[in-house]
DNA sequence: TCTGGGGTCCTTCCGCCA
DNA sequence: TCTGTGGCGGAAGGACCC
């Protein structure tokens, strides 16, 4: 009897948002909203309660990074602009992203995943899949039910999760990384589900085809427009046809997908392939007029860049930027230098060659710095 | 009143070279 | 020498994801 393949993969719940909660207990169940800059942090009155900010009369360019479920019955949801989700819900609470908290419980949760399961793959600060095929006690039977080992795996971490640090997690456990992913949003939030292969039709097919992770937008149009909606109806799909209107390669792979076929390995370790820095300015600047305060930004973007590169020991060969006009197109130039290089004053020299060869009539909404093909230091 | 920031990976094109 | 082919690195853009 060879072993099962068991991969779980954890979201946590409305993250950023529920990392806020544990600090600001008082707005459980209220709509909250993170996003937008540095304004808008809450202030303390003198009796030591928080005044916060609310959407309503927001004016700025920033967008949702994360709504809580009290947020979303209003409508809104991450991606969209804050001056849109203000007409929907003014009366939500506002609150800037503090990244430094969020890696924080990050570091947390996948620490305590890590002394129950140790093979993890990150997935960005606040996902993970998990292999937990060779965990003790995942092959194992629970009277008739095959899967039962497994769940009390999975029901054991999202325990140890909430323990570690006052944060509950979605899990989708499943023989691969695909399925996983789709099943831990099936019961969302704070939710457990376990699926098999026979579990395919009712489970998964119903579901719409933007739903696969690998169909996005433009994607999901297209199959759209082919009279396919769910990933049953791509499933019954000849992959001929597939390949025919979206290529070999990603016609195989939607055939596969939808067949819930997936071989990729939970990949323990990575390297970095590139580190960037960007911003959207507060007005669109002009190359000419603005020539002062985006040579500031440049050299500032610049130096942060060799920041990242120097405290985690890398060196960059291909330096490159990146433009975004006020029309929205975007635009990048790289230059690979015969050496890597991490100081500031080559990453800014290289970078002010790319931007030469840029025609800059249009005025600007976003600058970005980039580093690549990467060497460790 | 549109549309953040930090990434990865893939495709296509082009020049260079064998 | 002419023409073709194929590999490869670099550059640019696009799709997608968290």
């Amino acid at each position: 009897m060879t072993a099962r393949r068991w991969i779980a993969h954890l979201d946590m719940d409305a993250f950023y948002a529920s990392v806020e909660l544990l600090r600001y207990p008082e707005l459980a169940g209220q709509p909250v909203v993170i996003g937008g800059g540095r304004r808008h942090q809450p202030t303390q009155r003198p009796d030591g309660t928080w005044q916060f900010a609310t959407l309503a009369g927001y004016t700025g360019r920033g967008v949702v990074t994360t709504a809580t479920y009290a947020a979303r019955d209003y409508g809104v949801h991450s991606g969209m602009g804050l001056m849109k989700a203000a007409q929907r819900a003014p009366q939500a609470v506002l609150l800037p992203t503090d990244f430094d908290a969020y890696r924080h419980h990050s570091r947390l949760f996948k620490a305590a995943v890590a002394e129950v399961a140790p093979r993890i793959e990150d997935r960005g600060i606040d996902e993970i899949y998990i292999d937990l095929s060779e965990v003790p006690g995942a092959q194992d039977s629970v009277g008739h039910d095959a899967t039962g080992g497994v769940r009390a795996l999975a029901q054991e971490i999202r325990n140890t999760v909430r323990r570690a640090t006052g944060l509950s997690c979605s899990i989708g456990v499943t023989p691969n990384k695909l399925l996983a992913k789709l099943a831990s949003e099936l019961d969302k939030p704070d939710g457990l589900t376990v699926l098999t292969e026979a579990d395919l039709p009712v489970r998964i097919w119903p579901l719409p085809v933007r739903r696969l992770n690998g169909i996005g937008p433009k994607a999901g149009a297209r199959l759209a427009a082919l009279g396919i909606g769910t990933i049953g109806e791509l499933a019954a799909q000849e992959r001929a046809r597939l390949v025919e209107h979206f290529g070999r390669a990603y016609g195989r792979w939607l055939h596969e997908a939808a067949h819930g076929i997936d071989d990729r390995p939970v990949v323990t370790h990575g390297e970095p392939v590139s580190m960037s820095r960007e911003t959207t300015f507060e007005r669109d600047l002009h190359a000419v007029r603005d020539r002062a305060e985006l040579t500031r930004i440049f050299t500032t973007l610049a130096e942060q860049v060799a920041t990242d590169l120097q405290r985690r020991g890398y060196a960059g060969r291909t330096i490159g930027i990146k433009l975004r006009f006020d029309d929205f197109r975007t635009v990048t130039r790289d230059l690979t230098l015969p050496a890597a290089v991490a100081d500031a004053a080559a990453i800014r020299a290289a970078a002010g060659r790319c931007l030469k060869r840029v025609d800059l009539s249009r005025r600007l909404r976003l600058l970005g710095v980039r580093a690549g093909s990467l060497v460790r230091l």
